[in-house]
RNA sequence: GUGGAUAUAGCUCAGCUGGUUAGAGCAUCGGAUUGUGAUUCCGAGGGUCGUGGGUUCAAAUCCCAUUAUCCACCCCA
């Protein structure tokens, strides 16, 4: 008989225990943050109705759709009518739509669920990946008030996690299409795709969008293309500076002035919030390729690791579920793909070795005290200590090795000689030091060094 | 969807212009007088060289096809 080849579909990342334990550990961090900021908890199915899922039908989304179909179904030749989501922007356009009456305006939601792409294979690009979103959904209006906070989120999270510094780089597009109006790029579809060729000049560069913007498709004179370039060369460093920029830009047309005004009361807020000013800043290159953002945009990367790219990114929209619904629904949200993130924090190296959720482990000395092994191992498991017992017999050394791979702090000795004395001893396997506690001071002493530990400065899930 | 590269052990790879039983490191498993791990030492298992065809006395090696994977573009988290 042939063995089949155990593999999974390229572009899904699966993780051993260990690597769960620190992404689990991420996702919790994220989650704590979102609730910290008054969010609310929303999930929504995997698989959505294909008419609910494609109403904006375009090249691109349409493109990267799974669709779903039951087995029947398939047989009858019928077209597939469900599909599985691939963001959670769409799904949460339906879902406000559809419970509007039953929701509070502004609706702050926050979703943490996996979502599906049908993307070529790539580093670091996946086929299903976490997506963590938060959204403020207003009803008619929504002040400008709430784009300043989802950088005090961005904040609260990412000093968290400890990942190094990061800059939550911002801009706006009424501010980028006012200024385009300005060098004479008046026709808004126009300005929506010198929007897209910009957004590239950090990874493309300088060259590259200059010859773009002077091409077939533009042909924009050298003057406003120079222009254009220097406006989005600027990168502002304090706050200050931020707004010195803004003002330096002076105004010309309703669209530019009404973007500045914006982003300028955007970042007084920031401030208000206590986001650290080096924490900031805005970038006139930011633009994001979502045609649907009508002001504040965000890009969130890493000071020490460009080569990363954006880490968390979002902004502003002038209504969310015009496909479902007759109401004006504006928002502003960020979405954190996960699943990059991690994967990419860990092939930077900045995730380290996580320790298991196991933190004791009983060592089965005799066969014959292995009810006594239990009564230990349900002492410290009432103490909320995680303890496993080693229930099969095997060499010390065997069980010794086996916690030390498992990434299991501590393994506890209760042998003859630790039972006539009344004691137990500690072996901390990551510090290599050994102890013997009383019985009864143990699970008060393991409380207290793994408070220690884990009190002590880290990064990821250490 | 467009263009390019690669395919040898569980993983990372070596194998020069075709020539005996295809190698290394890591990983796995066993052992070094039975109450102590990740470092050391000894030993073992594991590959029809992606698949199909062709050239040849002889193919992992050359040619063709096919599949899979990866990279870039597009797009995006």
């Amino acid at each position: 008989m042939s063995l089949t080849k155990p593999r999974t579909m390229p572009g899904v990342l699966e993780l051993l225990p260990l690597e769960q334990i620190a992404f689990q550990g991420v996702l919790d961090g994220i989650r704590r943050n979102f609730e910290r900021f008054g969010f609310l908890p929303v999930e929504t199915p995997v698989i959505e109705l294909s008419e609910v899922l494609l109403t904006k039908t375009g090249g691109e989304t349409e493109r990267q759709v799974y669709f779903v179909q039951s087995t029947g179904s398939l047989k009858q030749g019928d077209e597939p009518e469900l599909a599985l989501r691939f963001d959670l922007t769409v799904p949460l356009a339906r879902y406000v739509a559809e419970h509007e009456h039953q929701l509070q305006f502004p609706f702050r939601r926050y979703q943490m669920q996996r979502v599906y792409r049908g993307e070529s294979a790539q580093r670091g690009r996946f086929r299903e990946f976490y997506q963590c979103d938060i959204d403020v959904i207003g009803k008619d209006a929504l002040s400008v008030r709430f784009d300043a906070e989802l950088p005090a989120v961005i904040h609260g999270i990412f000093s968290e996690l400890a990942i190094g510094p990061f800059t939550i780089q911002m801009n706006n597009r009424k501010l980028m299409r006012g200024f385009f109006e300005r060098v004479g790029v008046t026709d808004p579809e126009q300005q929506g795709l010198v929007l897209r060729e910009v957004d590239k000049i950090d990874k493309r560069g300088e060259a590259y969008v200059r010859d773009a913007l002077m091409g077939e498709q533009f042909k924009l004179g050298a003057d406003a293309v120079a222009q254009i370039l220097a406006f989005i060369a600027q990168r502002s460093n304090g706050h200050e500076d931020a707004v010195a920029k803004l003002d330096a830009l002076g105004g010309g047309n309703a669209m530019l002035e009404a973007g500045v005004a914006e982003l300028k009361e955007v970042l007084a807020f920031v401030r208000a919030l206590g986001v650290p000013e080096a924490n900031y800043a805005i970038n006139f290159s930011i633009a994001r390729g979502l045609d649907y953002y009508t002001g504040t945009v965000y890009e969130t990367t890493l000071n020490d690791h460009p080569q990363i790219g954006s880490i968390c990114s979002g902004g502003r929209y002038e209504n969310l579920a015009s496909h479902y619904t007759k109401s004006k629904l504006p928002g502003v949200g960020i979405s954190i793909g996960l699943t990059r993130l991690f994967w990419q924090l860990r092939e930077a190296g900045l995730i380290g070795t996580a320790s298991s959720s196991v933190q004791a482990m009983v060592a089965l000395m005799n066969e014959a005290d292995l009810p006594k092994y239990i009564e230990l191992a349900t002492q410290l498991r009432a103490a909320g200590i995680n303890t496993e017992v080693q229930l099969e017999p095997k060499k010390l050394g065997k069980q010794f090795q086996y916690a030390s791979k498992a990434g299991i702090r501590f393994v506890l000795v209760l042998g003859e000689d630790e039972m006539a004395k009344g004691t137990v001893s500690v072996k901390d396997m990551p510090r290599e030091l050994q102890y013997e506690v009383a019985r009864a001071e143990l699970a008060k002493t393991l409380r207290v060094e793994i408070e220690q530990l884990a009190a002590m400065p880290k990064g990821l899930a250490s």
